[in-house]
RNA sequence: GGCGCGUUGGUCUAGCGGCUUAGGACGGCAGGUUCUCAACCUGCAAAUCACCGGUUCGAAUCCGGUACGCGUCACCA
């Protein structure tokens, strides 16, 4: 049974558009799999915990449709699926590991540290900590007894060679000189996410690790701690890190990270889904447009490649525009009524839907679009003084016409604008801004027809 | 700086030693269609496959080195 995870902390103000990705990719080896995908609540550093952060991750998560079978707020056979409610495990396990001599107590202070990690770094060395708590741990122990502060360190032996496999970047040596006594417990009681993620990925039985590539060097320290409780590793799987334009990590600064702020937008899931499956991974038939459904049957984790991609929120537009082409008419509109808060009417929005829809990309290209159809424009792109006689042929013409309906209103503006010798583009461009205040909108007969004929001469009446 | 990972057009990628004068998509440019903008159609430009060496009859593809990029070196995840 194929058990994947992902492990948000709680510190932003959403999930980050890179664990989304993240996130997709272990849902979708689960589901390949007909196994189970688990949320798993990261909450082990206390000082950057942010409010209502856990429930707009959860939110967010399902808005996208990335369901998940155990989580902190459905539960499961391995609850509590919050680490903060797991406090008892770490401590458990952490005093295992000290009762097998593989970890130790410490009592050095933030200011010793702090003076021998410079020192270190003044002498070019790699900082780590020198394990003077290590032999003095009688000593320590009797500090501890008289309320001193303490964390537990894991004592890692150096000159040891830690091999492992990645099922994306194959197989990975590191030299155990090159880590840290990594602290496991912390002095406020709380581990590091170095024991909670074994001892977590260990109880809930995750059987593949599959994580950003951010902890590919982190990972040695986790193999040897499962080594050291005697635990089987689970399958680990590093996916690439999204980038910038310019190359560096996706950052706040310099592209929308939030998850959520993809859907204000008026990106649709699935589509933004669609784009992030192409992120390191292509479709065997270099399809560019798919379902989650069809991405899950042709998806294979050792296919993605570990190259840290761009995140290009052109491309994201474009698959957009296509997802929103394929939209039936009531479903767009019902989209459309509900991105503008239900702020106007949804009749008058079906109405314009046929009219928009190869037109925007996100829904967020509604507004600016079809203004015109809910309120008289406020201003005109084109200065239209000079061009008063022409509206008031075009308001005569207008009246006369019985049939209100755009292939009529079509044929005799094209009718007039002849006769009176004015050019297409010319006399199209002037009624259009007449009417709908702007040099683009919707096409301007379907337009009219759907502003009905009383508006349309009212708004030519207002110019002339 | 140490360690780790990576490097095919601006971007996402195909490629698994001969099928490749390196293919597709986005974007760009030009044209067509047209009442504007889109959509759609046609065409074009754009990669000496980071660089240097090696293996081989033959390398984008295998090996080594260099450069560059990214990640990581916390009582943060």
């Amino acid at each position: 049974m194929v058990r994947t995870r992902i492990a948000p902390s709680p510190t932003g103000e959403d999930i980050h558009i890179g664990n989304l990705y993240t996130a997709l990719i272990n849902w979708a080896w689960a589901k390949k799999n007909k196994g189970k995908f688990i949320v798993r609540i990261e909450d082990t550093d206390r000082s950057r915990l942010v409010r209502d952060s856990e429930q707009k991750i959860l939110k967010t998560l399902k808005a996208y449709g990335l369901t998940y079978d155990e989580g902190p707020d459905i539960g499961g056979p391995y609850k509590p699926y919050r680490q903060s409610e797991r406090l008892d495990y770490y401590k458990k396990y952490a005093e295992e590991l000290i009762d097998k001599g593989v970890a130790y107590y410490c009592t050095c202070t933030k200011e010793r540290l702090d003076e021998l990690r410079t020192l270190q770094q003044k002498q070019k060395q790699i900082p780590k900590y020198d394990k003077f708590c290590l032999v003095r741990q009688t000593d320590v122990k009797q500090e501890i007894k008289k309320g001193k502060q303490f964390v537990i360190r894991f004592n890692v032996l150096s000159g040891k060679e830690i091999v492992f496999r990645d099922v994306i970047r194959g197989d990975i040596k590191i030299l155990s000189d090159n880590l840290d006594d990594q602290v496991l417990l912390k002095s406020d009681g709380f581990p590091t996410y170095h024991l909670a993620v074994v001892v977590d990925d260990y109880l809930m039985k995750i059987t593949h690790v599959i994580r950003a590539e951010e902890w590919l060097s982190s990972t040695p320290k986790h193999i040897l701690l499962y080594k050291a409780f005697g635990w089987d590793m689970p399958i680990y799987a590093h996916v690439p890190i999204l980038r910038n334009p310019d190359r560096s990590k996706l950052s706040k600064r310099k592209n929308p990270v939030w998850a959520s702020w993809y859907l204000k937008q008026g990106f649709l899931p699935e589509a933004v889904l669609n784009y992030l499956a192409l992120m390191g991974w292509s479709h065997p038939k270099q399809i560019e447009i798919f379902n989650l459904e069809e991405f899950v049957k042709v998806f294979d984790l050792k296919n993605i490649k570990s190259v840290g991609p761009a995140f290009d929120q052109v491309k994201l537009e474009w698959i957009n525009g296509e997802y929103i082409r394929k939209t039936p008419d009531s479903k767009l509109k019902s989209l459309i009524f509900e991105s503008l808060e239900k702020k106007y009417p949804e009749d008058l929005i079906e109405k314009t839907v046929p009219l928009v829809r190869e037109r925007i990309k996100k829904l967020a290209d509604y507004l600016p679009l079809c203004e015109f159809f809910f309120e008289k424009p406020k201003k005109y792109n084109l200065d239209l003084s000079q061009k008063k006689d022409l509206l008031k042929r075009i308001y005569e013409e207008l009246s006369k016409i019985s049939s209100w309906k755009a292939e009529v209103i079509g044929e005799k503006m094209q009718n007039l604008a002849k006769k009176l010798g004015v050019k297409n583009s010319e006399f199209f461009m002037t009624l259009r801004v007449a009417i709908t205040g702007k040099k683009i909108s919707p096409p301007l007969n379907e337009s009219m027809e759907v502003l009905d004929k009383k508006e349309c001469l009212q708004r030519l009446d207002n110019l002339v």
